[in-house]
RNA sequence: GGGCCCGUAGCUCAGUCGGUAGAGCAUUUGACUUUUAAUCAAAGGGUCAUGGGUUCGAAUCCCGUCGGGCUCACCA
C-alpha cells in the first residue's frame, strides 16, 4: 500500500467517516437479497414504460454507475444489471443521508418496489438503502474499463468486476472444468489425488522444478505429470481413474504454455488406445453440448462440429500427406535428417528417427490440423510409456488428439511389460546423459508396481487450460487462467 | 534467452522540433431533477516506471535497471 492517499481514496475514507459519524456500519454482518438483476429483468420485461407495480423486493450488488446525485443508480450483480431509482418521496431522512455517501463502485443492499421509468428502464424504486461495503478505492472507467494487461492479471478481482468478457471466459472455463469432471463420473472413474512433490521426475518429458521439502530434508520435484501414480493405482486394482489438477513444468511461457497448468489423466482397464479414441471423442463432444448446449462451434473462424467421431491418422501418413515422403523408409537418424532437409526441415539437432518424425510433423503437419483429428503411431524414441505398436516395432501405440493447430492431449496403449518399460527408462537415461534434461528417469517403484501385473489398460492426458482455450476462443492461454503468474513487483 | 514495442492523473489516452504537464471519464463544490457514457458551471488532482548521462533547459535524446506486451527459439 502507498503511504500517499489518492485524492480519489481520502475523498472515500471522508464518507467512510461520515457514515460511522452517523453511526452507521458500512461493513455490515449479513444482507440477504431475495431477488437478482437478470431474472427481474425477464419477469417484468412485459411491464409498460412508466408503470409500478406493488410487487416489493431486496436486491443487492455494486454501484456500476450514478446519475443525478444518487436518484439513479445502475446495480450490477452476479446475473446482470437493474436501475435503482432513489426518491425522497419513498426514502425516509436517514436513507437519504447514506446516499450522500454512496460513490460509484460500492456494494449496496436495496427494498423497494418494481417499476418501469417512463424512459424504459426497469427499476427497483428504493423504499429502503442500505450500504453493504463501502469500496475505498475507484473502479476503472466505465466506457473504456480496464484495459491494462499487466493491472488484469495482478487485479484480477477489478477485472472480474468492469470486463464482463473477460469474466465470461473465465466463467466458461470452469464450467468446462466441471463437465469433464462429470463425464468421468457418469462413466464410473474415480477421482483421486495423487502426491504434487515427486521424488523422481516421470510421466513427461519436460524441465522440472525443485524445492526442498525440509520435513523430508530431501529435495523434491514439483510434478510434470500424473501418470506414473494412476497407473500405480490401476496396478491396484482401481480400473477407472482419473485426476484433474495442477502440473508444473519449469518452461516458457506464452500464448500456449504456461509453467502452472492444470492436468487432466484418466486410466482404463482392459481397453487399448482406439478404445481411448472413442472416449476422448465422447468426452469433447459431452463437454461441448453441456456448456455450449450444441454440437458445432465457430472456433477461430472455422465451424467446428463436433458430433462427428475424430478420425486417426497416423503421423507418418500425414506426414506423407503434407510432404510426399515416407519416414518409415529410412532407418539411421542421419538418413531421416536428410529426408527430412529434402523438405525443406533442419532436424540436425534431433538425436534419433523419432525426434526427427516429430520436427518435421510439428514444421509440416501440425498448423495444418484445424478439425480434430487423433494423431497416431508415434515413434518409439520419443514415447516411452507406451506400448509398442502391434505392427510395427518402430512406432508405439501413442496418438496426440489435435484441435485447431494446437495439442490438445494426447493417450496410449500403456506400457505393461516391467521388462520392456525396463529397457525403454534406459534408453531415457542415455538420452539424459546426452544432455537432454527432458528425458525421464529411471523410476524404480513404477518398474516394480508394473512387476505385480498391470492389466492392459489405456490412458489419456489432457491441457484444461488449453481444452478452456480452444473451446471460448481466448486469445490466450492466460485469458482462462484466473490468477497468471507474474513477476514480483519490486 | 533473442528481437521489436510500451510504461504520463484513479481509469482510458494525447503530448508536434528538446522550451511552464493536457483531454475525457472519475473526484470536489454548486446548479438542475425521471436520467441512460445525464446535463451545465467551476475547482482540485502529476516523483511523466526508476537510476544515471547529454543539454542553458529532458515526458521528449542516450545508457542502465524494473515491470508489461508482441514475436522467434524451446517445451504441451
Amino acid at each position: 500500500m502507498t503511504e500517499e492517499v489518492s485524492e480519489q481514496r481520502q475523498s472515500r475514507l471522508n464518507k467512510l467517516a461520515k457514515l460511522q459519524d452517523l453511526g452507521y456500519n458500512p461493513y455490515p454482518y449479513r444482507f440477504q437479497p431475495d431477488s437478482y438483476a437478470h431474472p427481474l429483468q425477464e419477469k417484468y420485461k412485459n411491464l409498460p414504460n412508466g408503470e409500478n407495480t406493488e410487487d416489493r423486493v431486496t436486491v443487492a450488488g455494486r454501484a456500476m454507475a450514478v446519475r443525478n446525485d444518487g436518484m439513479f443508480i445502475d446495480l450490477k450483480d452476479k446475473t446482470g444489471n437493474i436501475q435503482i431509482f432513489c426518491h425522497k418521496s419513498h426514502l425516509d431522512e436517514n436513507n437519504l443521508k447514506l446516499l450522500k455517501c454512496l460513490d460509484i463502485g460500492d456494494i449496496i443492499g436495496v427494498s423497494g418496489f418494481i417499476r418501469r421509468t417512463p424512459r424504459g428502464e426497469l427499476s427497483v424504486a428504493a423504499e429502503k438503502f442500505d450500504i453493504i461495503a463501502k469500496a475505498l478505492e475507484p473502479l476503472p472507467e466505465k466506457f473504456h474499463g480496464l484495459t491494462d494487461v499487466e493491472t488484469r492479471y495482478r487485479k484480477r478481482y477489478v477485472d472480474l468486476i468492469i470486463n464482463d468478457d473477460a469474466k465470461q471466459i473465465l466463467l466458461t472455463r470452469c464450467k468446462i472444468v466441471s463437465a469433464v469432471r462429470e463425464f468421468f463420473n457418469q462413466n464410473e472413474f474415480l477421482e483421486v489425488e495423487t502426491p504434487t512433490f515427486h521424488p523422481i521426475m516421470g510421466g513427461a518429458n519436460a524441465k522440472p522444478f525443485i524445492t526442498h521439502y525440509n520435513a523430508l530434508d530431501n529435495d523434491f520435484y514439483l510434478r510434470v505429470a500424473t501418470e506414473l501414480y494412476l497407473k500405480k493405482l490401476v496396478v491396484g486394482g482401481i480400473d477407472r481413474v482419473f485426476e484433474i489438477g495442477k502440473n508444473y513444468r519449469n518452461e516458457g511461457i506464452d500464448k500456449n504454455h504456461v509453467p502452472e497448468f492444470t492436468g487432466l489423466e484418466a486410466y482404463m482397464a482392459y481397453g487399448d488406445y482406439n478404445d481411448m479414441a472413442d472416449l476422448i471423442y465422447k468426452l469433447v463432444r459431452f463437454v461441448v453440448n453441456k456448456v455450449f448446449g450444441t454440437d458445432k462451434l465457430v472456433l477461430e473462424g472455422h465451424e467446428i462440429d463436433f458430433s462427428k467421431p475424430f478420425p486417426k491418422v497416423s503421423i507418418i501418413d500425414l506426414i506423407k500427406r503434407e510432404t510426399g515422403v515416407d519416414f518409415l523408409s529410412v532407418e539411421t537418424v542421419e538418413d531421416a535428417r536428410a529426408l527430412a532437409k529434402s523438405v525443406g526441415v533442419d532436424a540436425d539437432h534431433c538425436s534419433n528417427w523419432g525426434k526427427v518424425v516429430q520436427e518435421v510433423f510439428d514444421e509440416k503437419v501440425e498448423a495444418t490440423l484445424i478439425e480434430p483429428i487423433h494423431v497416431s503411431d508415434m515413434p518409439k524414441d520419443i514415447s516411452p510409456l507406451a506400448k509398442t505398436h502391434r505392427d510395427n516395432p518402430r512406432l508405439v501405440e501413442h496418438f496426440d488428439t489435435y484441435l485447431l493447430g494446437m495439442e490438445l492431449g494426447c493417450a496410449y496403449s500403456e506400457l505393461s511389460n516391467p521388462l520392456e518399460q525396463l529397457e525403454r527408462f534406459k534408453a531415457q537415461m542415455a538420452e539424459r546423459e546426452n544432455g537432454d534434461d527432458e528425458a525421464q528417469m529411471l523410476d524404480e517403484s513404477f518398474i516394480d508396481a508394473l512387476s505385480y501385473g498391470f492389466v492392459p489398460t489405456t490412458g489419456m492426458g489432457m491441457g484444461m487450460d488449453r481444452l478452456a482455450k480452444l473451446l471460448t476462443g481466448a486469445a490466450t492461454l492466460r485469458d482462462v487462467i484466473l490468477f497468471p503468474t507474474l513477476k514480483k513487483m519490486k
